[in-house]
DNA sequence: ATGTGC
């Protein structure tokens, strides 16, 4: 190990990392050329491909140091979008079936399906993200400015994204996906900190819109071709690893910026995916309840990612370095004064956007001075509980009527993937946050309690 | 996560 393994966790929570390995692939990480301080891992840390998910790791660029697909996981660019509304509990409830029923209509979901947008607009979307989706007619100028680098990835080259991946993400531009990505309405169920929620739009008993989704099949085809690519580099980098699930190479060398160029392309494909959901959102919602766009004040509060790789500077020992910041499954948690935030965040810090398992709460938090983890914290509940598993448990008619029982509305794609997604699959998001603030990763502002569940 | 495999 060229560094420690840090792990931010409390006793609880660490106990079911522990029984499935992911504690040994934050030691295989603290291998990788180049990496810097620590190998670190979120509250929510659980085994993944190579890098446990929830993993943090970053490379000293001029020394050499690699860049690994692993460490972004194979859904390029996953992440969370959260809209805000002016719509109360009451308000919702009296439109429920008409919302709910919009969204079932209009939110394309599950395995291998899609989507809102054209094909056409497929390689304007590699290379210009959101901003394409912008022009073609989806979302606000001002869903730009909340989003995580402006929707748009820097250093995107479409011509590296395989025939393949173009095939499978063509027909998937605008859609959900399946897993644990979802599409929930929220009310604000307590609000921790009131400044930063205000500054966030965010009100104790207001309706959200929480999207959980990412680059689905043109994400997990650039991840998987360049993980073939780069296996077979190495050798000549002179790079061994103590996991082949690790494969890297350095940022500087031809198939390390390969990587990138590709990753970036994906990464614009998320953003803009993300962004024409949100507006199918506005579209459903006004749809569904009959009140004006304008008066149901749908803004986006933040996008943020948690699967990505990206070159940043941090202070290393005192020294302002370019590092090569991987974060899988983990939440970029910038504090206040960065000059990537919007100009009204700046003072408060990033949003930080922690999904709970369906049927359970999720959190916002910000992002604090003095992160100890390259500006990192926590993206989600974390799985406790395999798929298998999972579909033993409980039948996912049984799930849905625990949920419906519990006064949230669910509309499925697939009824038995819902069993794999049952609320006891999953950690306890409250202890994450708890964690995450403890730890001096990001602080609560504000928990948000289901009311619908959308998913794949 | 994922047209659930090399």
């Amino acid at each position: 190990m060229h560094v420690p393994g840090i792990v931010f966790a409390s006793e609880a929570l660490l106990a079911s990392a522990a029984e499935d390995r992911a504690l040994d692939q934050v030691a295989n990480v603290a291998h990788l050329p180049g990496i810097v301080e620590a190998s670190f891992a979120m509250p929510d840390i659980h085994w993944g491909y190579g890098f446990p998910i929830g993993g943090v790791a970053a490379t000293d660029v001029a020394a050499g140091g690699v860049v690994s697909p692993g460490g972004v996981g194979f859904d390029i660019c996953c992440g969370v979008r959260l809209l805000r509304s002016a719509l109360s509990e009451a308000d919702f409830r009296a439109h429920r079936d008409g919302i709910m029923d919009q969204l079932d209509r209009r939110i394309p979901r599950g395995l291998g399906k899609g989507a809102i947008a054209s094909r056409a607009l497929l390689v304007d979307v590699l290379e210009r993200g959101a901003h394409a989706a912008l022009e073609a007619g989806f979302g606000t100028e001002r869903d730009l400015d909340r989003c995580e680098e402006h929707g748009r990835s820097a250093g995107a080259d479409a011509s590296s994204i395989s025939e393949r991946a173009l095939l499978r993400g063509g027909g998937q531009l605008g859609s959900l996906g399946a897993g644990n990505h979802f599409l929930e309405v929220q009310v604000v169920d307590r609000v921790v900190d009131p400044a930063a929620a205000k500054a966030f739009g965010l009100v104790e008993g207001a309706v959200t819109v929480m999207i959980h989704c990412g680059s689905r099949g043109l994400g997990h085809q650039t991840c998987t071709d360049h993980l073939r690519t780069m296996g077979a580099a190495m050798a000549r980098h002179g790079i061994s690893v103590p996991d082949r699930q690790l494969a890297c190479v350095p940022v500087g060398s031809a198939e390390g910026r390969s990587y990138l160029a590709a990753m970036a392309a994906a990464a614009n494909f998320a953003w803009a995916n993300r962004h024409i959901l949100a507006h199918e959102a506005r579209e459903a919602f006004a749809a569904g309840s009959g009140i004006a766009l304008s008066d149901l004040e749908m803004d986006l509060v933040y996008d943020v990612a948690h699967n990505l790789a990206k070159v940043e500077v941090h202070h290393v020992e005192g020294t302002p370095k370019e590092l090569c910041v991987h974060r899988k499954g983990a939440t970029r948690a910038f504090g206040p004064g960065h000059d990537a935030l919007p100009e009204d965040l700046r003072r408060v810090g990033q949003p930080v956007l922690v999904p709970g398992s369906m049927g359970t709460a999720s959190w916002v938090l910000r992002g604090v001075e003095g992160n100890p983890a390259f500006g990192s914290a926590a993206h989600g509940a974390g799985r406790v509980m395999s798929r298998k598993q999972a579909q033993r448990t409980e039948s996912g008619r049984q799930v849905r009527a625990d949920l419906e029982s519990g006064g949230i509305s669910v509309r499925p794609g697939s009824v038995k993937l819902l069993s794999e997604e049952a609320p006891y699959a999953y950690k306890d998001v409250d202890a994450v946050a708890e964690v995450c603030e403890r730890a001096g990763l990001a602080a609560r502002v504000a928990r948000l309690r289901p009311l619908g569940v959308v998913k794949g």
